[in-house]
DNA sequence: TTGTATGCGTTATCAA
DNA sequence: TTGATAACGCATACAA
């Protein structure tokens, strides 16, 4: 660190200045009851005065751990991050570690690019999330030699990265019956794009599975792909809608809150009502999910005890490195979050 | 770093074995000009054979710069976040740099933590944002030793901090403005609790001089106060409605767009139709103000550019110390988008 | 072109 | 309880 005229100052001259080695200086800093009170304060006015911040890099060479976990996450505009951030700051903050932030905005390219920064920052663990986490990331995670937990996502490769998550199958196999309850068959639906996306796979295959058990053919009609944006989910009921004399949708069943709030935009324009004319359903229940009129009836993720959860995990792993890793896939429970955007109806006879 | 079995790969096993010295492998890492093709070959290879990263941290260590910025803000909970940090992004990318973030939640002394982590991980600057930030931190910002810039706020202190930020003064006059200009003359207010909270009591102030300026007394029953966020919005909202006999409101002015998005859903409640029976209108342009029904006029901030601006001052600052600091307070040009939520009325002849 | 020696700021080890 | 001294991983004068 520099004092205000720019001159660095470090652990040797506070030692100095308090007349005792830089190795007390260092105790003071992290075994503070290791060494004599007064020798303590002396020490402690020295730093006051010098206007001493310990270095954390230097730090981070000399020892192991850094009391700091790494998050990596795919882009932080996602409406869901700042609930996930919220659980981990939380835990995190409860065991007296930092986070160390990378933002990968959706390139691949830049996750790569934040496992080595945070790496090299020396943090005791990574917290990762990402679309798709393939078998090109195993080696990577491999040889990173440090802790590696996933959420909301789940590896794709060999490597048994433990995985906090929801059952996206079961969740939207979950919205379909609800739908499917409320009187709903001709089911639109609002996807991902599918590739280097396994969770539009995922929920794609819940969503087929829920029409399925019921009964109901699944069509690419009904089916348009989107990006989770919600300019996405506009454009993809634009075309759902031009075809809506052929499909006589009643509900469209979304994978993200976000394209179904579009989705909904995209229906009001053409003189449509939510959900008098027809139901539309999200995915996640974001903080805006609620914001919006008709509130949006949704699947809940529990974001913030997901990232509790995978906080404890990096802990473990780096703390307790004999105990054995909870790898593998670790499901939290989602619920469904009934508000105003779905509505009952009665069975179209033609179908 | 350490391979899949937990050993360190250091730079010196590269060289043995390579064959070579340590001091040569540095080379191909930093000048590989220097290096004999061959063995820049052979060393390659053997960094590649043993998963070999280098360790920016020991790195940062033997040089000053660690190309790193810090980010420090209130809570990134706050819609407008993602936007300032798109730009901030984007520019620190541009430069080579990195971000390196943290999150205050909201406490002065979490804020305070920030300084010092951000401090001791040798970042280059520090780019601030905070509701208030009054003289208490000169002291701090001072002897940080490193250059700081503020965006969206703007000290009370007298330490001539750099800040970039939007006229609040002047956009909320012009808010007032606009609604007068469509026919409102009464007009409710929903604003900060104004304690420690400098962003409420700018806007309060441009509040107060739009009336003025159009010759409408302000009056305290038509305020209330929230937090910034949807819930205290609804609740504001709630108690202008008790009153709303006697005060006769056609349209509330907020201080954010969540407030306002939480007074459209308390309207609504009361089965009042926005803008038909009540105007609304927001201030931020977050990017929720246009998912909402309907689609919220607003006052936008150039959030993006903000943050690209303030991290050129950072990086002008530390990389070319003998250039004057850009002190004092630069506006950026906000711009009031007009989207559905405010209607025109026909002037009250009884007010 | 390459190797040796030293320093960067801190922590850890071992004596005293 | 404290102090020397040796790491930590890398960069860089200086020497060869």
């Amino acid at each position: 660190m520099r004092n205000a005229g720019g001159v660095r100052v470090t652990i040797r001259e506070v030692a100095d200045r308090a007349g005792v080695s830089a190795a007390t200086v260092s105790r003071v800093l992290n075994k503070p009851e290791m060494v004599d009170p007064d020798t303590k304060e002396r020490v402690r006015s020295a730093m006051e005065s010098l206007n001493f911040h310990p270095n954390a890099i230097a730090r981070g060479l000399s020892s192991t751990h850094t009391h700091t976990i790494g998050l990596l996450v795919p882009a932080i505009q996602d409406f869901f991050f700042d609930e996930l951030y919220f659980g981990i700051d939380k835990e995190t903050r409860a065991n007296g570690m930092k986070v160390l932030f990378f933002d990968a905005q959706h390139s691949r390219h830049r996750a790569l690019e934040g496992f080595s920064f945070l790496r090299q920052h020396q943090v005791d663990g990574i917290i990762f999330t990402s679309q798709l986490v393939d078998e090109d990331y195993d080696a990577v995670i491999e040889r990173l030699g440090i802790p590696v937990v996933l959420t909301l996502t789940e590896s794709s490769g060999k490597f048994p990265i433990p995985s906090y998550k929801t059952d996206e199958v079961k969740a939207m196999f979950d919205s379909v019956s609800y739908l499917v309850s409320r009187g709903h068959r001709r089911i639109g639906f609002i996807t991902g794009h599918m590739q280097e996306d396994s969770t539009g796979v995922l929920r794609t295959e819940g969503f087929k599975q829920g029409l399925a058990h019921y009964g109901i053919p699944y069509r690419e009609a009904f089916t348009q792909r989107g990006d989770y944006r919600f300019d996405s989910g506009y454009a993809a009921m634009q075309r759902l809608l031009e075809r809506q004399a052929d499909n006589r949708l009643t509900a469209i069943c979304c994978i993200s809150d976000e394209m179904a709030i579009g989705a909904m935009h995209c229906l009001h324009d053409h003189g449509l009502r939510v959900p008098d004319d027809m139901s539309v359903m999200g995915f996640d229940d974001v903080r805006v999910a609620r914001m919006v009129m008709p509130k949006l009836t949704t699947i809940s993720q529990p974001f913030t005890e997901i990232g509790q959860h995978a906080v404890r995990a990096v802990l473990q792993m780096s703390q307790e490195p004999s105990l054995p890793y909870p790898t593998g896939v670790h499901y939290l429970p989602h619920h469904l979050v009934e508000r105003a955007s779905v509505r009952t109806v009665t069975v179209d006879a033609a179908d």
